[in-house]
DNA sequence: TAATTTATGTTTTTT
DNA sequence: ACATAAATTA
């Protein structure tokens, strides 16, 4: 059977410009190949003539990026050459370099045994061993794990670039030197340099670290075998004789180190062939060097460069259009590309807003499958699946149009792991009343929304965890006996999961949990579709598997170590459904894949090129070691982001749909720059068909109404139909409805947190401290001593952030009492409250301290315990105009001022609102009270509210 | 034209 | 929260 395959296949048709470069014999071979070229073919056939023309497989060595191109190429070649394919050496760089240090690894003094690290385990390593630095300037802000990342990526980068923790370190002394010797202080370069300092310590730690521990992270393995290469002739002798022809795919994206190794195996024999496209140069950010192509000509001024430009997939329309965004870069080699074929249509659209742009692209597409042509043909390309996919996945479900989301799935963001890990939560802790919830809810008891309210409703009365709640079902009013019984079971298995759990392995309670817990098995019985989701759960117990063999701990750090995943954003992938349906994923993804119809969707000038993202810590130019720096980086930001436009356009073989939209803002948002290109190349554009409001909406409605009923028992609604609400309530709901519904409906009970537990501290402190004292007795120092006995009793400890609050709070709590004992408002009430009528509702709220000042007026104060806000969002704010409301309508106080105290900061910001101004409050509190009672409670995913929000792991719109 | 205010949008991925 | 691009003002 391989034979008669050989024989079909060895007929392969190749082009003129083809042949050369499949024929060229020895010296060094450049293939510039563009888009559609070819350029797959022409490289497993390359292989196969070498091999014909008597090259030895097991000297001919290809290199790739990726495990996946690989797979496809020794796939191909092992169709063409059968088992003399076998011989031949194809694999990525980093396997290629594994394999040499393990082979030749003892010769040169290097344990042969090292591992090859995974990110997660990079992320393990640097954060056990960081606080040995006492790093102060890059403090952990934004994301947990911020630091870390940053740190492990400017490593990354500087392997890429081959640069050591030394000559970091040299460069940082350097640097140090220089501020010494210009004297004076100047504040920002000394920050600098200890910025310095300090990324330079800490790849000096992780570096040794690594070696310690027989480890070598992914930069290393290329390093480490460069520098055995050059320390050791006999073994770069050796490799060279081996390996006498050797291919490098995607040369485009080879970073300096890469280009080094290959140029140390090829000096002697030079028969090197590269192959790639200088406008499909994409992965700049993770150090694709384009200058390794531009350059290669100087390099080997002997080389044959071939340029393949007859492209067999775009029509002549896709080719020209894509061509006058592409050809605007400056420092390409220049070529144009022919079509075989004319049958290509381009158009572009701009829609009001991201929902219709995504109805128009799902309609559009309906009609093309109506028409014949088959999903999986259609891709929908984007710049960013994370921020742009959502409407277009959303659109693409409501019409019931069968997707796939290529390369979306991340193992930490499946439902079913997500199941999993509530469950594993609760083993290692029974009182963690979030993941009890979602183990309830999940499979296999499904306990209902409402009886699980009424669990939880009962545990706050009584005072007790939902955990102990479900232990004993029979106190619970109004439960249902049957889930009472489920419910109370669970609670059995998960107590003795939970004693076994400290015994043994995470590994270990992962499997038990997974199968003792019924959940497993109730995948399994639900058949073929719960295939994807069991492999999911298996790919979680291998993780624990890897982890409890890095890290020989148990489940509670197991569990650090997937939040850790998630929150760091790593990419351990999931498994990915995939029903042949329309192609969805980032324009990324898209390299080298072909589609019969393109879209490309969310085409605004701020999302593609969007702005320069430079990294959180920046390789200084000075140690880069190839004469790249781009003067502008602005400019070199949008030249590769041209090209991504440019590789997106490529992958169409007829048709290309490009769109954008205007957005809801108020400033309507521009076409992308490339997209203006194409217009103004003389592809259309046409006006979306706005959506009609049966279009987008048909599901959901009837469940929310029909689900309506039954909340109501759980709101505190009074005669006339109107709701009573803290003022606490209505910002929960404001931030989030989905928050909402979880924290005050299912009243699942926020996680307690330092900054709250400071927060109350400060304001119980205050209050005891303007009612215990007058003026004439109130000093900083017995301000200062109330605060120390608070502390005390509440037990806040003395780590090191409580310890760096406790100063803060003290720094901020003298000036407070200087301010007081300066001024002469006189404090009159303290923490009044009051009960306001909105319409039909009732919101309460509780002023922290009413001034009468000099001149007789009053002012409202709240504190604040955090920094200060911005002015927007002062201005924006709903709670000083509702405690304005307050005082003027319960207590006939007219407030001349209302002011938020920033204790920490000692700032104090006033306003007073005006008449319109409350208004606009009574509307903004009248509409969430009617989505409250209209049971409107969707997820509303904000980029700081989720970061805050303590129900992730309960969270719907978390679950992927 | 330069300085200031206001609106906007928060990536991409492999080993 | 924060940086940055665009719009507005001096
Ligand atoms: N000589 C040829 N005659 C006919 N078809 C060809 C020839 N060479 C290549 N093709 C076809 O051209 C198409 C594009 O080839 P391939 O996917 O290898 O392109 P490519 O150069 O890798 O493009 P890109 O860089 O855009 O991914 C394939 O469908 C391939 O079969």
């Amino acid at each position: 059977m391989l034979a008669c395959r050989m024989g079909n296949m060895a007929k392969i048709e190749l082009n003129e410009a083809q042949r050369r470069a499949v024929e060229h014999s020895s010296g060094p071979l450049l293939i510039i190949a563009g888009a559609g070229t070819g350029k797959t073919r022409v490289i497993t056939q390359r292989i196969v003539r070498l091999v014909e023309k008597g090259v030895s497989p097991e000297n001919i060595l290809a290199l790739t990026f990726s495990n996946k191109a690989a797979g496809e190429m020794a796939e191909r070649t092992e169709r063409m050459l059968g088992a003399k394919a076998d011989d031949i050496w194809i694999g990525t760089f980093h396997s290629f370099c594994a394999e040499l240090l393990r082979d030749h690894g003892l010769l040169a003094g290097l344990d042969p045994f090292f591992t090859v690290l995974t990110e997660a385990q990079q992320h393990l390593l640097l954060e056990s061993h960081l606080d040995e630095l006492e790093l102060r300037r890059y403090a952990l802000k934004g994301r947990a794990n911020g630091l870390v990342t940053a740190l492990l990526t400017a490593f990354s980068r500087a392997k890429d670039e081959m640069i050591t923790s030394q000559e970091y370190l040299r460069f940082a002394a350097g640097k140090r030197d220089e501020l010494e010797a210009a004297g004076g202080a100047d504040d920002e370069a000394e920050e600098e340099v200890g910025c310095l300092e300090e990324v330079a310590r800490a790849y000096e730690l992780y570096d040794r670290v690594l070696s310690e521990r027989g480890a070598l992270d992914f930069g290393g393995l290329i390093l480490a075998t460069i520098r055995m290469l050059t320390d050791h002739p006999a073994i770069l002798s050796r490799v060279r004789a081996r390996f006498t022809h050797i291919l490098v795919d995607e040369f485009q994206d080879t970073n300096f180190a890469q280009s080094v190794l290959v140029d140390l195996l090829v000096a002697e024999h030079g028969n090197v062939c590269v192959v790639g496209d200088d406008d499909q140069s994409i992965y700049r950010f993770r150090g694709a060097s384009i200058k390794n192509i531009l350059d290669f000509q100087t390099k080997h001024p002997e080389a044959l460069v071939v340029k393949l430009t007859k492209n067999y997939r775009s029509g002549r329309r896709i080719l020209d259009a894509s061509h006058s965004v592409v050809s605007k870069n400056g420092a390409r080699l220049e070529k144009r590309l022919s079509a075989r074929h004319d049958d290509a249509l381009v158009e572009a659209f701009v829609a009001a807003s991201d929902e219709e742009e995504a109805g128009e692209v799902a309609s559009r597409i309906e009609e093309l499958v109506e028409s014949g042509v088959e999903p999986r043909e259609i891709a929908i390309l984007l710049r960013s699946v994370k921020g742009q996919g959502a409407d277009i996945l959303k659109a693409l479900e409501g019409r019931g149009i069968p997707h796939d989301l290529v390369d979306g799935a991340l193992l930490a963001e499946e439902a079913e792991v997500r199941d999993a890990i509530a469950w594993l939560k609760v083993i290692d802790n029974p009182f963690d009343a979030e993941s009890m919830a979602r183990l309830l809810s999940a499979p296999p008891i499904r306990l209902d929304p409402i009886e699980l309210c009424r669990l939880s409703h009962w545990a706050r009365q009584s005072r007790r965890s939902l955990f102990e709640v479900a232990q004993n079902p029979s106190d619970v009013g109004g439960l249902d006996r049957d889930t009472g019984l489920r419910a109370q079971e669970v609670t059995g298995v998960i107590r003795r999961l939970a004693g076994k759990a400290h015994r043994v392995t995470a590994e270990q309670i992962v499997h038990e949990a997974l199968n003792r817990s019924g959940y497993r098995a109730w995948l399994a019985a639900r058949g073929p579709e719960a295939a994807v989701p069991l492999a999911n759960l298996a790919q979680l117990e291998r993780l624990a598997a890897e982890f409890t063999g890095f890290e020989k701990a148990g489940l509670r750090s197991f569990l650090d170590y997937v939040d850790m995943i998630r929150d760091a954003e790593l990419r351990e992938k999931g498994t990915q459904a995939k029903s042949g349906g329309v192609q969805v994923m980032t324009m990324h993804a898209a390299k080298g894949l072909e589609f019969e119809v393109v879209f490309m969707a969310g085409l605004g000038q701020s999302k593609i090129p969007g702005r320069r993202r430079p990294s959180a810590i920046e390789i200084p130019e000075a140690l880069l070691k190839e004469q790249l720096p781009e003067s502008d980086h602005r400019e070199a930001h949008v030249a590769e982001e041209r090209r991504l436009f440019y590789v997106a356009m490529t992958r169409a073989r007829k048709r290309l749909l490009m769109s954008y939209a205007l957005g809801e803002g108020e400033r309507p948002a521009k076409a992308s720059q490339f997209l203006t290109d194409c217009i103004d190349f003389g592809i259309e554009l046409s006006r979306a068909r706005p959506v009609t409001s049966q279009e987008g909406w048909n599901d959901e409605e009837l469940p929310a109404l029909s689900a309506a009923s039954s909340y109501k028992d759980f709101l505190d609604i009074n005669e006339d139909g109107g709701l009573s609400l803290s003022y606490s309530d209505l910002d929960c709901y404001r931030t989030c409805p989905m928050q909402f519904k979880l924290s005050r409906i299912y009243r699942i009970p926020g996680k307690p947190s330092p900054e709250r537990s400071f927060g109350t501290l400060v304001h119980s402190v205050l209050e005891h401290f303007h009612r215990s004292c007058p003026r004439e007795e109130a000093s900083f120092e017995r301000l200062a001593g109330l605060f120390e006995e608070a502390w005390q009793a509440r037990r806040l400890g003395d780590g090191t952030r409580q310890r760096q609050f406790k100063q803060q709070a003290l720094d901020g709590l003298r000036g407070y009492a200087e301010e007081f004992l300066r001024t002469e408002a006189v404090p009159t009430f303290f923490e009044r409250d009051f009960n306001l009528r909105v319409g039909p509702h009732m919101l309460r709220g509780r002023v922290d301290r009413v001034d009468v000042l000099p001149g007789g007026g009053h002012e409202l104060i709240d504190y604040k315990v955090g920094r200060t806000w911005d002015d927007r969002r002062v201005r924006e704010d709903l709670q000083l105009s509702v405690y304005q409301m307050g005082a003027a309508e319960v207590w006939s106080i007219e407030p001349v001022q209302l002011s938020y105290y920033f204790i920490l900061d000692n700032k104090r910001v006033s306003l007073r609102r005006c008449e319109e101004e409350l208004e606009q409050a009574r509307q903004m509190i009248l509409e969430a009270a009617e989505g409250i009672l209209s049971e409107d409670f969707e997820p509303r995913e904000g980029y700081i509210s989720c970061r805050y929000c303590d129900y992730t792991l309960v969270c719907p719109a978390k679950d992927r």
